[in-house]
DNA sequence: TCAATTAGTCAAAAATATCTGACTACCATT
DNA sequence: AATGGTAGTCAGATATTTTTGACTAATTGA
């Protein structure tokens, strides 16, 4: 069922999720975490942010963290590989 | 129902469909026809292609033109605004 | 110790996307 | 007149994605 013509379109559909690009974009500017996202993305749900950080975490988009601070969590950062992808985004903007 | 939060989320939506990127991929280098892209695209169907083509021509990355020549036929080409995307999809492949 | 916050998982339901098969309509060739 | 190619449309079925609500489990603050 792989599809490899399109050279692109792996990273299309990793981006193509109803949340992921979202959540994508807030990774740009900081850390993300679990609980944070459901309350920013409104209409989001437990499980549609779970499975998109995931996704994001498994194609190294994201990286997961536990940060062992005062109120132990999670943080998901961009990765070096998130980061190249930052100013192919900005030109997307202007077109 | 609109989130403009994210400014590359139209394109990104734009391009997510099951056959867009490989549609758009094709007509990069040629105009597309419908039946030959049915004859192209295993596994696709008629309905799908006509929905993706269509998609494609109302956000105006590719223009429909009836070509009045020997076999009476319809053609997809590339528009400017689509041209333009042609080095951004070619960045995200070696990444 | 109780309640809240952290970050999830799971099964089932609902919403979307895609596919199938039948059908239309025009034009050209046999 | 029948066949095949052009480019679709339509309704219904199937498949995929997303949502809902209940649940778990560790940590924290009062």
């Amino acid at each position: 069922m792989e599809n490899n013509d399109c050279p692109a379109e792996g990273l299309l559909k990793l981006l193509s999720g109803k949340w992921k690009p979202q959540i994508f974009l807030l990774a740009c500017s900081e850390p993300v975490r679990f609980n944070s996202l459901l309350r920013q993305l409104k209409g989001a749900n437990k499980q549609s942010i779970a499975t998109a950080l995931r996704e994001l975490e498994e194609n190294d988009l994201l990286i997961k963290i536990v940060v062992k601070e005062k109120p132990l969590h999670i943080e998901y950062n961009l990765s070096e590989k998130g980061k190249s992808l930052i100013p192919i985004f900005q030109s997307l903007e202007n077109i």
